[in-house]
DNA sequence: ATGAAAGCGCTAACAA
DNA sequence: TTGTTAGCGCTTTCAT
């Protein structure tokens, strides 16, 4: 017996095989001209020799590492989760693998986590938000790889964008409700200093309410983020001690919207009876409960499919011309709001 | 202007502080003798011209990627991204990455999946589940590094064991409901042939059924997994078409168990008025809804914790004896069970 | 269809 | 504290 810890190389496997490691390199890449037999002897001595291709000595040496760095707030999040899904279902056919970082809605960590995951030479970067450290969008952009931004519209793009609105998404929700004839409305979502997707969220609900002339005051804060259900359980708790003569309330995501309602049904609140609610993201849990939630989906797989499909786009062509595509979030009516 | 297209490299960087490359090496690691002022000196000029250090090349000198090879079955799932966020969290203070991949319940894509992964030379692998295919098992042994399977207790460890057993752990939520004076109880779960752990929850509400000498074929088959809240409805819709006088059911996550319950309101079914419902995992959904959701606690975050604080013990010492830690899943009795 | 030579960018090992 | 040499395992390039 060999040394254990030591894996057998090309050389090995070419040796035992009869050829020279060129040949093994050819034999174990798909589309290159190598003798049918020779190939199988080859792969046959690989396999007993349990030899595995190193991709590390490959990728310096080609200079392509198939890897596409990803951030993502946070991992227990199904939005980004979905967005994640799509995006390595559209990755994996072409042998691009992701590297995956979460910035726990942080710029400070997102900056350290992009230089982090820059070292590892990604072909492709794909970030959630539009709004980075002075360093972190340096980086970036000295990276000469095709960055993606996603999940909003930025005010100065890097490179590519995949996004919408978010402002705005809630804004037609918020004329939604008025249309309906509700007036007094409250919004429950993080603090402002964080998560910038539900700052904007708050940001365009605040705007909506003061186009329409209406009280813009009954603003919820939940906590740092993540919101989840707890948070919006308790500050829905907080809102009927405060302003128990509100209509409706719209929430910075379905997860919060359920701890709310759950929150509401615990009081004996009729929802919408009393009040309606709304969230956004269209979570499974608030298409399932009873009511179900009113909210704004904004097609976080088609966000990562068409993100997958711009990077191998560009890595073919080798487009240098900035992208921005436009994501139309849908206003999903339901039981939750009259 | 120097080409955009070419990443200046530790040559560049140490022309431009008046160093050799190798001192330039010793500036970017952390622990090492590198005089203050050169350090600085060597920092500013990598600062100046975009620097970033290549990890790739690094990786295949020193034999170190600090890659950390992790599969799970689905992203889209609230447990396993426990498990992953508490795993990175306990490696990132080591520079230690994750590379996740899915294996869509699947032990062939499992198998490919750890082909692919191998390659990029980790430092050790995490999987989730305790059954693999022979060739999955095979390359696995074969890698040389530390492995630990989770979620599971398996027949024959491939190394080392940070799991329970979903068989006993559904075991004593039968245990619970019968000393309640409940006999006739259902499991809603997904297709057998699939999800192990799914199965082996099958397996334990089977075997402790006929342990009690009661009916144990109140099984609703919920479709492939991943089972989730819709597939917990249709099959609780399902049971109360077929089995109207079943007094309990136990689904194989809370998720699908949440699925039941909205299905139970819906048809104005009080729970646990005329069936007590318990679920599996102890996802946010099941502590917030009402009424809150009876479960079992795995400790996704421990599991993620333990195999975080393992790997790091292992890549030190380098021990090479395997090592099984048994979690006590934990049953919570809340309000949807009498 | 196959092989030989060279080198990707970095760091281990040794030297000063 | 810093420098020199060599080479990690593979693939590009050129040759046959």
């Amino acid at each position: 017996m060999d040394n254990p810890r030591k894996s057998p190389t090309m050389t090995d496997v070419a040796r035992k095989a009869g050829v020279s490691p060129m040949t093994v390199s050819r034999a174990f890449k798909p589309g290159s001209l190598v003798n049918d037999a020779t190939r199988a002897r080859i792969l046959a001595a690989a396999e007993e020799l349990g030899y595995v291709l190193d991709s590390t000595a490959s990728s310096l040496r080609s200079q392509k590492t198939d890897f596409v760095a990803v951030t993502i707030p946070s991992i227990n999040n199904a939005n980004f989760a979905d967005t994640v899904g799509a995006l390595n279902e559209g990755l994996k056919h072409r042998g691009l693998q992701i590297l995956l970082g979460y910035t726990n809605y942080d710029m400070q960590e997102e900056e350290r986590l992009i230089e982090q995951l820059l070292r590892r030479k990604p072909q492709a970067v794909v970030v959630t938000g539009g709004k980075h450290t002075p360093r972190c969008r340096r980086l970036l952009t000295n990276a000469n790889v095709p960055v993606i931004e996603t999940w909003d519209l930025p005010e100065a793009a890097l490179n590519h964008v995949i996004g919408f609105s978010n402002a705005q998404a809630v804004q037609s929700m918020v004329d939604h409700f008025v249309a309906k004839g509700l007036t007094r409305i409250a919004f429950i979502g993080g603090d402002a200093d964080r998560d910038t997707r539900g700052l904007d969220r708050r940001l365009g609900f605040v705007a909506a309410m003061q186009r329409h002339g209406l009280d813009a005051t009954r603003l919820i804060a939940a906590g740092p983020p993540p919101i989840s259900m707890r948070e919006g359980a308790d500050a829905m708790v907080h809102l009927l001690d405060t302003a128990p003569d509100t209509e409706a309330v719209i929430c910075v995501s379905d997860l919060s919207a359920f701890g709310a309602l759950s929150a509401c049904q615990r009081r004996g609140i009729p929802v919408p009876g009393q009040i309606s609610i709304a969230g956004f993201g269209n979570y499974e849990v608030g298409a399932i409960c009873v009511p179900s939630i009113t909210t704004i989906d904004p097609g976080p797989k088609e966000i990562g499919a068409r993100a997958a499909s711009l990077i191998c786009k560009v890595l073919d062509n080798s487009t240098t011309e900035a992208i921005c595509e436009h994501i139309q979030p849908r206003l999903l009516l339901r039981e939750s709001s009259i």
